[in-house]
DNA sequence: TATGAATGAGTGTTCATTCAT
DNA sequence: TATGAATGAACACTCATTCAT
């Protein structure tokens, strides 16, 4: 009795071990192969587990993704969180683009199957309405990061912005990760200056404003 | 004789039929399950055929994709020719960008299996390869219709930019297809929005690029 | 009415020529992938005809190798009808497995999907039932080439041999056609040993016998 | 804890017992349709299986025809290796051809499949190099025998004739295996009496070939 | 006759999921 | 809990054969 009280929560944390590496296994195998193409038995076969164990703990594929793409979403309140903590009104907006995109795509580097479940929920409706969670946790950041700057727009306006932005990130994303060296700087450069002048004026004191009026009229 | 030298075109016709009819029971079986879930027996069912019947006409899953892609392809290059077939440089980029996103959305909306393909071609790297035609063809579009109105881009930076443009539309476009009404022609405007701050400076006289050099420096 | 009658035998004449080059696939495709793989479609396109044509012809795959195997045992009768047409009694064994061995063999290079059927024959019952024509051609052959030279054997026996004689060169073909050169020539002189000493005490006189085995000795 | 580690090996029971079970399904579908038409899922049913049952075990069809050929082979090699274990050199060859093929023979029969394999093995170029190894177990068993048996032939002369004899037999076992009573044990004592003639000469030495002729006259 | 489109049962194989142990 | 065998409905694709023209 005594035994199995105790036992529990060692079994527990059991558990939440096993769902890591699960989870672990995952990943490579969606980075590897794609949603898509990944089956439940490789998974259970790369974390060293039988399906039947898999199953034990997450009832179906989906699920396994969007546990995923939870942990994903959390990792990346986390990067901006940090990075944005302290932030001022007064930082211009190319570092703060900067200061977004670059812990991103270093985080998409070290998270190996967050583009496959990023392109996948456009595609699978299923997956989608799951991994939906990274997109709006993505909107949600550049909101809380534009708020405090924007003179000017609404939060409606900022937050539709911020959808677009996204669409932006995810649109421009595959042509960014197959590259290397100096055509990703490129790239790089590239996504972000279609962020910054889309945003400018979004974001920007009258002065800016005006200007930019001016011109596109 | 001559009964049979009529009747050969007419099979071929009869052929060419079948194949557009498997073509639009394609189109729409992408369009309502996606490309990875559209079984070739299902393509065939729609088109009230056997399979067997399908596979006469193509030979894999893949080829019939990339038949759509293709067609979609040649309606789009047809879509533009006409469209542009007579333009000036003086045409403004908001203009030429109406002209370029207006008729795409509209041939977005009558071809419903071209966002599956679209981004299909993204996650797939089979399809991928046979579907980029589509990216090539909306890429080397704009590259024709900026190419007269580029005062000093170059091709390279041209191309560039039309791959990023491309890039943009896809990364938008899956947030604008599922709305309608005033939602629907918001999205649109910020879609064109982003296009247009995102290449005015590329395209622009010598004076705004100066500007904005020492603005985003 | 006149037209009618002339034309008649013309369309005969086309059906055989039609017949012939359907058969010339047939050959060429069982020898390229075997009886098993080969398909009727195949088959047709071969011979540059609609698969509804083949079976004008015939009614299913089976009679194409049918005719096939028939075509080949008529070849095979005329070919030693012509070696064997003067043979005397006197000539000793070995010239006489020679003179049946080696223009079978030529024969066999010529008849590309001859062991195709041969070994299917053994495999598919279908077939085999109508490919076993070719054993009995040749095994009748065997006998009519050695009831005159034998002396002390009855016609029961003689035919048993000729059969056991047809069994043996059948396990042994497929070691000798893959092979060229020497190894062939030695693969073939196997084959001819192993009849010689099979055989010489089925047919042999002593002193044809003795006269042998000084030879081969 | 005692109760998994009990249920494992249990489990792997089971899965060596199922994969008995599909061998023997496989085996009586071999026997009665042939390699070619077997199919995958008539053997699963055969073995009250699923297909996917199967292919838990045996990754394709090929893989299965292979398992079965490889266990004919190690029952041959067991099979002479019994009869044989002690022999020795003075044994006439006509007891050792005995001792080579009744056991083979019996074992034919209680093999159903065997002639399936060994034939399909000549027609099939996928199946051939996997079964193969049956013929190359009764050569190297032929070899194994005949070696300290033979004074004037070396290993290459010896291995030659090994695949020779291994040719006659395949060529002749289908005369047996249709037959019943009487006609059966001519038709085997034929096969025997190719062998023998065949290979007497391979192996004799002087003495014995004079010996046995006057024997076999 | 000749065509070639059409058929459709069937092929080997896969995989998310369940279940006996 | 964990195992891994078991399931079975699909899947992409084939091919001998038929049929409208």
């Amino acid at each position: 009795m005594n035994r199995e009280r105790a036992a529990a929560p060692r079994r527990q944390e059991r558990g939440k071990r096993r769902m890591e590496s699960l989870l672990r296994a995952a990943e490579q195998v969606f980075a590897e192969v794609g949603y898509a193409r990944a089956t439940t038995n490789l998974i259970a076969a790369r974390a060293s587990v039988s399906p039947g164990t898999l199953y034990q703990f997450y009832p179906n594929k989906e699920t396994i993704a969007e546990a995923l793409a939870l942990r994903y979403a959390e990792e990346l309140e986390r990067l901006h969180h940090t990075v944005f903590a302290d932030s001022r009104a007064t930082v211009p907006l190319s570092a703060i683009i900067d200061a977004t995109i670059d812990p991103f795509l270093d985080f998409h580097r070290r998270a190996p199957a967050f583009e496959a479940l990023f392109l996948a929920a456009a595609v699978s409706p299923d997956l989608g309405r799951r991994v939906d969670v990274l997109h709006d946790t993505v909107a949600s950041r550049i909101v809380a990061m534009f708020e405090p700057r924007s003179r000017n727009a609404s939060r409606g306006e900022l937050g539709s912005a911020a959808v677009t932005a996204v669409g932006i990130v995810r649109g421009l994303l595959p042509m960014i990760t197959p590259l290397k060296g100096s055509k990703r700087s490129h790239a790089i450069r590239e996504l972000k200056t279609v962020l910054r002048r889309y945003l400018e004026p979004v974001l920007g004191a009258q002065r800016l404003r005006r200007r930019r009026h001016r011109r596109s009229s």
